[in-house]
This record gives structure tokens, C-alpha cells and sequence, in this order.
DNA sequence: ATTATTAATCGTAATATTGCAATGTAATAA
DNA sequence: TTATTACATTGCAATATTACGATTAATAAT
């Protein structure tokens, strides 16, 4: 049916879906290197960077924005897009615990 | 036109986005949590814990198997699946680098 | 041998994703 | 006003993903 059933699995594993999904494309890892690389707002350069045409990156950067880990700041006609370091440390904090497990675990089996 | 380019791309931005692509499903979350929990090989009971049909979970099985974070041992009629820790920590190691790229930035921007 | 059990595989329908050309929009420059 | 620049949006084609019924293969039990 091509559908993710959500609704039967925890909020927290739901969230972790979504943040890997997002991540689940080297575009956007690219993406958001770049953005802590030049540490710094970056315009409209990443179309000369990343070698896809602008409304593909366009996209990319709304998947980005409507999680939240970038914000993007109009800028006369430029726009300035950079990390959300607030949103990156509570994303950081529910994809290490979910990585982490291995912690807790005492031994392994197979 | 529905395919990545991946030759675009840097081998570790790639590496990222399979893990992450992998980590983008909520049953393949709740297969790992599962398999980390018991702390045991399970056989066939994550049909019965997850609310999906038995060809759907071994199809979520398959993808977690080929990309090495479980490993499966044919045991008489049933499978005991369990975490490749190897592999877990290796992918760990990939994915803290991606994540903790905050720790290197001066300053926010926007 | 026959039957039951477990899980992989095949086939298929529904939906999602990726990428880009074309177009739209908003701000600045000439 | 009329370009021009920067970016978003729309629409579409190609491909990928998700889910499951039906089938198959392998071992276990009778």
C-alpha cells in the first residue's frame, strides 16, 4: 500500500524515522556539512556547491526548514539559511539515545 | 526523475544517508529497539510484537541484514535475528561524526 | 510419507521520493 | 518602468518504498 502505518509504533520511534529519513538523502547531509562548514549565513551558493539544479536544492532546504534543524532568513533578494543549533541538540539527543543502545546491552548472542 | 545521484556525492555523505535511509522506516527503529531488549536471539516473535504482516517484517529484516546491523542464523524452521555489535559500533563512529559537527562551530549566525 | 510450522520470495497495488524545466514572485538595479 | 537577480512553487516523469496475499522452500512432527 506504499502507506507508513505511524499509528502503530511509539512517538519516540516516529521521530527517529523522521530525523533519519531527512537524513536519508547525501543531498541533504551535504547540505547541512556546508552549513556548519562555512560557520557562517550562506546565501544562495549551495546550487554552485551541490551540482543539482536549484529547485531540487530548493526542496531540499524545505525538507530541511520544516524539521526545523535550519532556519532561513530573507535577506533583501538573497536568503541566509543557516543551522538551528536548538532544534540540532534536542534532534542530537533522541538520535543518541536510540544509537546508544548498545550501552545497556551485557553480551552479545549470535 | 526518482534517482539519487549519488555520484555526486562523497563516499562518507553516502555512507550517512544509507544508514540514516535505513533508520527512516519506524518498524526497522522498533525491530532494532526489540532486538537490543531481549538482549537474546529472537526467533519469529517480532511478528507478534510488531503489527505488521510476516512478509512486511522479513522484508524490514532483509534491508537491516544487508546492510550488516543484524545477523540471522537459520535455527531448525525458525531464524534467530540479533544485532551485529561489530557493525553497530562502526556505524556509530560514522553517524557521531555527522551529528556532533556542532561541536566544532564557533558561533550561530542567524 | 504426510502434515504442520517458519520464514523467504514473488507479484502487485498504493504511495512517496527525486530531479528538473517552466513558471511565479519579490526585491533590487538600471 | 523595466530588467535582473535570487529563490520558491508547480507540474511531471522516472524510480523507490511500503505493505500484503499467495506461493515456495526447508525443516519438524506425526
Amino acid at each position: 500500500m506504499g502507506l507508513t502505518k505511524t499509528e502503530i509504533f511509539t512517538d519516540q520511534q516516529n521521530k527517529i524515522a523522521l530525523y533519519s529519513k531527512v537524513f536519508g538523502h547525501p543531498a541533504r547531509v551535504a547540505i547541512l556539512q556546508y552549513l556548519f562548514k562555512i560557520n557562517t549565513c550562506v546565501c544562495g551558493d549551495l546550487v554552485n556547491v551541490i551540482q543539482l539544479a536549484q529547485p531540487t536544492i530548493s526542496q531540499h532546504l524545505k525538507e530541511l526548514r520544516s524539521l526545523g534543524l535550519i532556519k532561513g532568513n530573507v535577506e533583501g533578494t538573497s536568503v541566509c539559511y543557516c543551522i538551528n543549533l536548538e532544534e540540532w541538540t534536542q534532534m542530537k539527543e533522541t538520535m543518541f539515545q536510540f544509537l546508544n543502545q548498545d550501552n545497556t546491552k551485557k553480551e552479545g548472542c549470535c
